[in-house]
This record gives structure tokens, C-alpha cells and sequence, in this order.
DNA sequence: TATGAATGAGGGTTCATTCAT
DNA sequence: TATGAATGAACCCTCATTCAT
């Protein structure tokens, strides 16, 4: 679809530039000429810019978010995790636009409880998983909620890491994640 | 000294803002405003915006540095590592508005390299213990870099939880960010 | 069309201000104002105010220059002189306020090689023709340069004088030129 | 006398300034900080920056008129008239920012009929000259008003070509405007 | 759906002028 | 007289958004 095309389009210029530039100075009359369209019709496809931008958030949140979705349907074991969390970051070092455009939206005024509430759901469940593992003792008894966001800042750390000095470690990486949770 | 005085208001002003509403949504009025002085008097004071900006970052971060450049004279041990880590927290946990302003600031256009190399002495002693730790198999033989990133993301997320849920644990915590890179 | 007669009426208000108030008395809100287009619409058609002034005072130097754009393709007699030196004193007297704007932007820092660079060929053209005046015992044996230097001054002050006095008088003047600088 | 030290100092910086940078391009602290006084300062001897301006036109104008104000006192002749022209004229070569200022003062807005009322008594002299001239058959019979702007006109531009070309010629220009209005 | 000229509120910044010292 | 920090109106310019086509 033609449609479906220029919306495309509009999000990847947005994101090149939102990256490059940063979000707050990019204009919408940029984003339309980096995408080839009218300045109008970015007002097609998101109401304004505000719109544009949280629907590029979450659109590459949810996309960074399938292999931890999967997770979801495990148990947590040492092994299950390596997998996931290699992957994600694996996700991340191989969309560097994409992981940089979250690590700039996530501190910004644009990110609000209620674009965050969209994955709450998912959230929940990731605890519930911290939960079972605190109860099997594969995992430290602190609070599920430091574990997931230790799990978060850990994996935004090393992506950077990796993207900043092109290492091929991974195993070594998650294991001072693992480590530092571990029962 | 009334001059110091005022070019404290105005930083303290846009320090409120800046965390409130976001960087580029303050405009330099609304922080004349807040700080009760005219527009003008900023520009006595700061060459312009992003001179403003940065010299608060500047201050802030010098600030928050303050006891860790106290552990550089110390050689790493688990107890002088968590006592500064602490100490380090502590100053978040208590300066929620300083803190957040540096989380946002940092993967902002502002934070130039111009800016941080101000601060590359005290990385690079920073680095030096690391690797001193690691040479007395404290630490786990990683890149340094790596290491200081962990503490430094560590540092940051436990913060922010712990601002969030007001708890008083601080131990625990430490001993998250000590059991990842232990030797 | 449209978009042309903006930038038609923009000009106009400009001179129209410039002349009247100076041009740097003369806010880009006031000609917007009286062009009767919004603030943002100027930079629509130019880069910023300096770029209209340029842009209007190039337009008018070359309409004021099509008169003697013609001589060059004769050569210098009296009689040709006479013809082309009335006929751009004429154009002088029927359009006041550009020859004032060009009065008043000639000694302006708006005035720089750039921009008269752009007629450089023009004048190159005249003093060629100046030089075949006097080759041909037309003319005084005078540097050409002053001759065209005597022959703008001379076009400025009586240009004015005319407007001011409103007399009819033509031939005399431009006698007090001719015999100045004829052999 | 330390006050009329400052006011001349002031008058002399503003003047440097004007010629560099433009009327309206020098700010009064800029002119403070080349005089070496404070801001204030300059409204103690000036009402607002528009006196100044008006002030120091008036001081450089009166100062370029002494050698026709004493041509008044004689009739006007071939000799006097050269004698007086050559030394003006030179007056502008050996003050080329005094000059300069004039020419950029004269057609601005702040050349107002006020302040040129105070040069009316020495232009209604010099009309009288030149209508004595025109009587003794010296000069052509032309509104003696006209020959007033061309003997400016001719000394403005000539200057300029001195000061342009560094040429050492004198007679030969005095020549052409002296040709342009005899008999 | 798509365009892009037009809008005008609001941004950062300057600077003539004032006034407490 | 002299200072210079402080003022705030006014400047030039940007840009998210609209709407006639």
C-alpha cells in the first residue's frame, strides 16, 4: 500500500534524524523532506509531532521487546536468560539508531505514564518470572522491580558499550549481569 | 555578594524547569521569569542558552563527583568501594532534581565532547583503580571501560529506584553492583 | 500568480519603509505588516532581512541601469551621453524612493564586494567606453574611473535637486557635466 | 578638564566605531569600552545615543567648513575658489573617517532638517558668492542652489577617489568642476 | 490522499537607557 | 561626576500546524 509507504517512510526519517539531531531539533519540515513527502502529510498519518514521536517510541519498543516476549512463555534458568538477554542485545547492537533514539526519548519530557502504561502488561509479567525465580533460588531476594530495571540498565549499558568498541564479547558481559542477581 | 546571588537564582531556576518541562520546552523568559530577574540579566551571566546548560551541568556534575574523587586517593576495596558508591547514591537519593537533570542531559545534543573532556582526568584515574583492582584479583579481568560503565549505570538505575520507592535499603544494592565484577 | 505577487508586495513595503524610516529603523514585523502578509511569510521568499535588502537593492540597481546599458552598445558622443544620462535622470525623478533607498544603502555595511561584484562587467563595459572618449578627443584625458565617479555624482545630486525643486530644466545640467569633463 | 577629556573621548570611539562598523551596527557599550568609560558615562554628556550621533556629525561638519567659512569673506575668483576647494579637499584625504562618517550620516534618518538648520546661515553665504559670481559673468546662470550641490557633490566624490587611488593630483580635478560651472 | 504556501505565536538574544552606589 | 549591573521592550527568525487546491 502507497498509504502504508509514506508512513514508513516519515518513521525512518524521523528516526535518522531524531538521532543525528535530536528530537527537539528536528522540524517537521525536515522529516518531510528527508522522507520525500509534503510537510502536510506527516499530519495524515499522526496527529502532530508529539504523535509522532511516542508512535516511533513504541513502535521500536515493541519491537525490542519480541525476544523478551518469548521469554515470557519460559522459566527463568541461567540459560534461558543468556539466550534472551544475547539476543536483545544482539537487537540492539544491530539497530543502533533504534536503541539510541530510546536512550534519548526515555529521560525526555515526551515519555509519559501513559505512553509507558501500554506495557505495563508486559512488565507484569516479566516480574511475575523474577518472582518465580527469587522463590526457586536461582535468583537473589530483592525486590523484583530492581531486578528488572538492574536487567534494563544492564542491557542499555553493554549495547553501548558494544556499539562504542565493536567487541565480540557477550557471554562475559552477561555474566556480570547474572552475577550480580544470582542466588 | 548580590551578583552571585542572581547568577545562583537563575541556574537554580533553570534547574527546576529543565526537569519539569525538559530542556527545549524552558524557554531562557520563563527561567528570567522564575528566577525573578529580567531576560536580559541571564545574558550578563551566560553567554547564551547552551552556555547556561552547560555550566550547570558543569556544576552539577563536578558536585556529584566529590566523593568519588575522594576514593581516588584510596586503593579499591569492597569496603571504600561501597562507602563512596554510597556516599555517591546517597547524593542522588537527596539532589532528585540535580540528578535527573544529568539523566537527561546526557544523551542530549548538549553533551558535546567538549564538555566531557573536562571530566577525562578523573575517568582516567578512575580506569587506573580499576585496573589496579583487577591486577589484585579484586575485580573480574573485564575491560575497564566496561567496569566503570557498570558502576556508572548501576549508580544511575538504583538511584532512580530507589527515589521511586523511597526504600531504605542500600547494602543490598551495593552488593548487586559488587557480586557482577567481583573477582 | 500568488507567491510572486508576495514577494512583489514584500519588496514594495520595504522600500516604501526603508525610505521612510531608514533600514535599520525598519522591522521585519513592519513590512510584513505592510505588505500585508504574516511575519514568516518574508522568509519564505528570502533568507533573512539582510538577504531582502540585497535582493531589492540589486533589483532596482538593475533597473536603473537599463538605460545606460544601452549606451554601451553605442559609442560615447554627446549627443548618445545626453540621450542616456536624461533618460536615467528621468527614471531618478519618476521613482524618488528608489533612487533614495540606493542613496542611503550605497554608504551602508549592507554595500559589499559581493554585491557590487555583480556589476563589475557593467562598469568594466563604461570605462572602456570612457576610454574610447578619450582616445577619440571626446573627453578630457582624465583616469576613466574618475570620469564615471564624476558622471554618478553628478546623476545623484541633480537627480536630487530635480526632485526638490521640481524644475523642468534637463539640458543644463546636463551641460554642467558635459563640459566638465569634454576635451 | 578631565569631563571635556572623556566627552572627546567618547566623540572620537563613537567615531572610529560609526566609520568601522556602521551607525546602527555600534552599540553605546561597545562605544563605552573604546572610550574606556563606563556606560553611564555616556548619557552625562550626551541626552541618548541619537545626540551623540547628531553632536558629533555638527563638531565634524563645522570643522570641515573652516576654509569656506573664510572663502566667504572674499569674492569668489578662479584662484580663491581653487585656494579653498584644493584645502577642503584635502581636508577629507587627511580625515578619511571624519569624511566617511558624513557620507554615511547624510542620507541616513538621522539627518533630520533640524540639525542641517544650523548650517542654513552658511549656505545662504555661499548662495550669495555664487550668485555674485554669476552676476561678474564667472559663473553660468544657473540656480545658484544647483551649483551649491555640485561643488559638495564634486568635493564628496573626489575625495573618495583620492582616498581610493592615493593619487596625487589635485589641479586637474578642480578642473572639472571648475569647467563644469564658468561662463 | 497529498500538497506546500502561508500563518503567527513564541523562541533566543540585543541593547539603549536607568539608577543605586 | 562616574560607575556598570540590571532592565525589558523590541528585534530577527523558526517551525508546528493549517487549508485551499
Amino acid at each position: 500500500m502507497v498509504e502504508e509507504d509514506k508512513k514508513k517512510r516519515i518513521l525512518e526519517a524521523a528516526l535518522k534524524l531524531f538521532v543525528e539531531k535530536g528530537i527537539d531539533n528536528t522540524s517537521t519540515a525536515l522529516i518531510s523532506k528527508e522522507a520525500d513527502v509534503a510537510t502536510g502529510t506527516i499530519y495524515l498519518y499522526f496527529e502532530n509531532k508529539v504523535d509522532l514521536i511516542s508512535k516511533l517510541y513504541i513502535s521500536i519498543k515493541e519491537e525490542s521487546m519480541v525476544n523478551f516476549l518469548d521469554l515470557i512463555e519460559y522459566s527463568v534458568s541461567y540459560d534461558s536468560l543468556e539466550r534472551f538477554w544475547i539476543e536483545t542485545v544482539e537487537w540492539g547492537v544491530n539497530n543502533p539508531d533504534k536503541f539510541r533514539f530510546m536512550m534519548q526519548f526515555n529521560p525526555s519530557p515526551y515519555h509519559t505514564e501513559d505512553i509507558e502504561s501500554k506495557f505495563s502488561d508486559f512488565g507484569k509479567n516479566v516480574v511475575k518470572l523474577i518472582e518465580d525465580g527469587i522463590k526457586n533460588k536461582l535468583l537473589k531476594d530483592l525486590p523484583p522491580e530492581y531486578i528488572l530495571d538492574f536487567l534494563s540498565a544492564h542491557f542499555t549499558f553493554t549495547v553501548e558499550f558494544i556499539i562504542r568498541t565493536k567487541t565480540k564479547e557477550r557471554k562475559i558481559f552477561f555474566e556480570t549481569l547474572f552475577d550480580g542477581i544470582k542466588y
